[in-house]
DNA sequence: TAAGATATACGAAATCTTTCGTAGTTGTCA
DNA sequence: TGACAACTACGAAAGATTTCGTATATCTTA
C-alpha cells in the first residue's frame, strides 16, 4: 500500500484523468482534446494549460520525445478511487464502513443483479478477513 | 425521494455542515467557531461569514429571535452522503456499484465485524430487491 | 452609565482554479 | 520556399471560494 505524496485532484483535473485512464498509451494533447469536447466546450490551449499543470504536480507524466507530447496518468485510478471513497466515508458516514455500503444498497441505481455479485464478494472476502 | 435544488456544499461548508449535524439542537456561531477551531484555526468572522452565506445558499436555517442567531442544516447528512457517494460512484467506477463495494471491502480499515454486518445487510436487501 | 465583551453585516483582499489569448517554434505541402 | 496548420509555453483575466478587518449595534457589569 503506498502512500501519495500530491494534493487532491480538482474537478477540472479529475475529468482529464478519466480520459487518460480510458486509455493504456501515453496520448497527446489533441487526443484528450477532442474526448473533453465530447462532454462539453473547452479551448485547445485550456486542455494544453491543465495538462500542463498537472504535469508539474506530478499527476501525469509526459513524454516529450515527439513535437505532440503525450501524456499519461501517472496516479492509479485505483488510488484515487480509494481516496476519494476514504474521504466521503470518514467525513459523511463517520467511518463507518456497513453504513455506507447501506447507503449503495439503498440506492436505486443498485440492481438485483449488482447485489448478486456483491453478495458474493461479501462471502469470499468473509473467509479471508483479518479477524482482529 | 426528494430532489435538493440547490448547489453541493464546498469544502469549508461541508466542514460547518458536519458540526451542525451532529447537534439536533439549532447552535450559535459561537459554539460553531469554537468546534471549527478545534480541528484548525479560523477567526471568529470567517465562520460568521461562512454560516451567512450558506443561509443566502438555503443550506442552513436561521433562528434570529436573538441576539446571537441560531443555526441548524437545513439540508439532510443521508442526502448528501448519497449525493456524493452517487458522485464517486459514477465518475470513478463508472456506476458500477458492485465494484465500489469491492474498494470499500479492500480498505483495510474495513473490520471483520463491518463485514458480517454488511453480509447481513445484503442479504435482507437481496430478498426485498425489484428484480430488473 | 460608561467601558468592555460579544453580536451581525458586509466589502474586499487573498487564494485557488479555470479559461484563453498571444507569441514563438516546428512541421507540411503545393 | 512560403504560407498555413499544429504545437508548446506562459501570463494573465475570469471565476469561485475562503479569510478577515472594520463598522456598528447590543448586552453586561462594575
Amino acid at each position: 500500500m503506498v502512500k501519495q505524496q500530491h494534493r487532491k485532484p480538482t474537478k477540472a483535473e479529475l475529468e482529464i484523468l478519466m480520459i487518460l485512464w480510458k486509455h493504456s498509451e501515453a496520448v497527446t494533447v489533441r487526443e484528450v482534446f477532442e474526448a473533453v469536447n465530447e462532454q462539453k466546450y473547452a479551448s485547445y490551449t485550456t486542455v494544453l494549460k491543465l495538462l500542463q499543470i498537472m504535469h508539474e504536480k506530478g499527476l501525469v507524466e509526459r513524454d516529450e520525445q515527439n513535437r505532440a507530447h503525450r501524456y499519461r496518468a501517472k496516479i492509479k485510478q485505483k488510488e484515487t478511487g480509494k481516496r476519494m471513497l476514504d474521504e466521503v466515508l470518514q467525513k459523511i458516514f463517520g467511518g463507518s464502513a456497513s453504513r455506507l455500503v447501506q447507503q449503495v444498497l439503498e440506492a436505486e441505481t443498485t440492481s438485483a443483479e449488482d447485489m448478486r455479485e456483491i453478495r458474493k464478494m461479501i462471502e469470499k472476502a468473509e473467509k479471508g478477513a483479518k479477524q482482529k
